[in-house]
DNA sequence: GGCGTTTCTTGACCCAGATCAATCTGCGCG
DNA sequence: CGCGCAGATTGATCTGGGTCAAGAAACGCC
């Protein structure tokens, strides 16, 4: 029960970005008082999306960029024989849509993996405001950065680790993502399917459960279903041999 | 001779933006004259780096975006035990150093493949000067979205596609790239070697140079050395069977 | 609360591509 | 012009993780 529902808990916070316990990770972060009432009132915030509906799908024209307000999404490239590649999960504070800028057309599909709440950003609003106030267009630049940081980060887990690594950096980027949302880094509740694990880290089902169970023998996590509970997450972090400790998925 | 000595010869083009053949596909790309003088006017034009000279490496502060006039640059993450992961391979008109704008720092290395020029400009004279220029503003934020869009795509040839739909799908990506730029689609020269080729495409070099062989048994390239002969993009596209032929690397 | 469906786990086997090893090629340089 | 060497190719062998198949555990949902 504990991470899952307690993300559906910040359903219930006020609305308004000054009172969102995310505004320090979200696009308001070290905004002043008057200009995040500005950003405030150019979102809006749409019923909640339940499990397994569409926040996007790719070819949609792209309006509005958007935060995770409480839940989790899945961004994924839908493939032509029915498949899909997912891109990556997003917790709350985190941005999605940046990708569609370029073609005015979102290029892959979002839905949510459990009942998921959004704030909507229409980007031509967004950019006048991104130009009026230079803390939020810094900040913005700094959001989108780490995008691509977190990218490349997942290039090089992709590129070079093993089926081990690459799912302890799972782990331990949730852990992290967790605790800087206040929650435990120790334990939590797997939104997505082994399946999507599977997808994401480039592995199939069968390895990702076969993962988890040999680390739950080494003692390093025990694994019900969806419950996880890291024991260590040092002897987890020293099982990976790529670089840079530093950034969400940035390994270490 | 081909590729590797016409892009060097871009070289001697005029200095200034709207001199510069590459503007329509880098960051003055549609510009009024005036504007694009403003831009050109806090750009600095550094001394050509020699193969193998670094313009950055990770840890370095973060002063300044830089884009590729001519040559080519190969953007990595260095690992501890010496080794490099690399994260993809620039062309004149690109950005590099995006990733960057978080941390302030560099996260990874790049350095010229060959004789390679780029212009600098200093980041935050540069976002003066997008707060400024909507026009701007908008065509630098296309070009980060291209830059998510590109990653995400690198992605999914990682999770998804076998050794055969790596290689071909980085070849057709260079194809694309070269005709953008004005040189032939179908013969240039790799500024890259195989270990870099396969370090990029997450294969062992060995296996990079097989693939070359057997794409040249199958008479659909010719291969020597540096120089790449493609003749017959149609079946080169048929071997991938991922989605979206739409941007640079994604796929199809 | 029983039943069908989906998700997860575990075992057995196999293969694409890694690794190891040997040779070849072309280039830089004295 | 020949020597040395880094990079590239090719062959032989090995293996991590994919695939296939069979249960087991949860989860709706009547």
């Amino acid at each position: 029960m504990s991470a899952a529902s307690r993300v559906i808990d910040l359903t219930n916070i006020k609305v308004a970005c000054r009172e969102c316990s995310l505004a320090r990770l979200c696009l308001p972060m070290g905004l002043e008082r008057a200009d995040m009432d500005r950003l405030d009132a150019i979102m809006s915030r749409p019923r909640p999306l339940r499990r397994g509906e569409h926040l996007f799908r790719a070819g949609d024209n792209f309006r509005s960029l958007f935060a995770v307000r409480s839940g989790s999404l899945k961004v994924y490239t839908p493939c032509q024989d029915g498949t899909e590649q997912v891109l990556g999960f997003h917790l709350p504070g985190e941005l999605v849509g940046l990708d569609a800028i370029e073609h005015e057309r979102h290029v892959c599909s979002a839905k949510g993996l459990e009942t998921t709440t959004v704030c909507t950003m229409p980007y031509e609003r967004l950019q006048d405001l991104v130009g009026d106030i230079p803390s939020l267009h810094h900040h913005f630049m700094k959001l989108i950065s780490k995008e691509l940081a977190r990218d490349e980060a997942m290039l090089l887990l992709l590129g070079k680790g093993n089926a081990e690594e690459r799912l302890a950096t799972f782990l331990l980027s949730l852990s992290q993502r967790f605790r800087e949302r206040g929650f435990s880094e120790s334990e939590f509740n797997l939104s997505m399917s082994r399946h999507d694990i599977g997808n994401y880290l480039g592995l199939a089902v069968e390895t990702v459960s076969r993962m988890f169970s040999r680390l739950q023998d080494e003692g390093v996590v025990t694994v019900h279903r969806k419950n996880i509970q890291l024991h260590d997450l040092g002897r987890l972090r020293a099982m990976i041999h790529l670089p840079e400790p530093g950034s969400p998925m940035r390994c270490g």
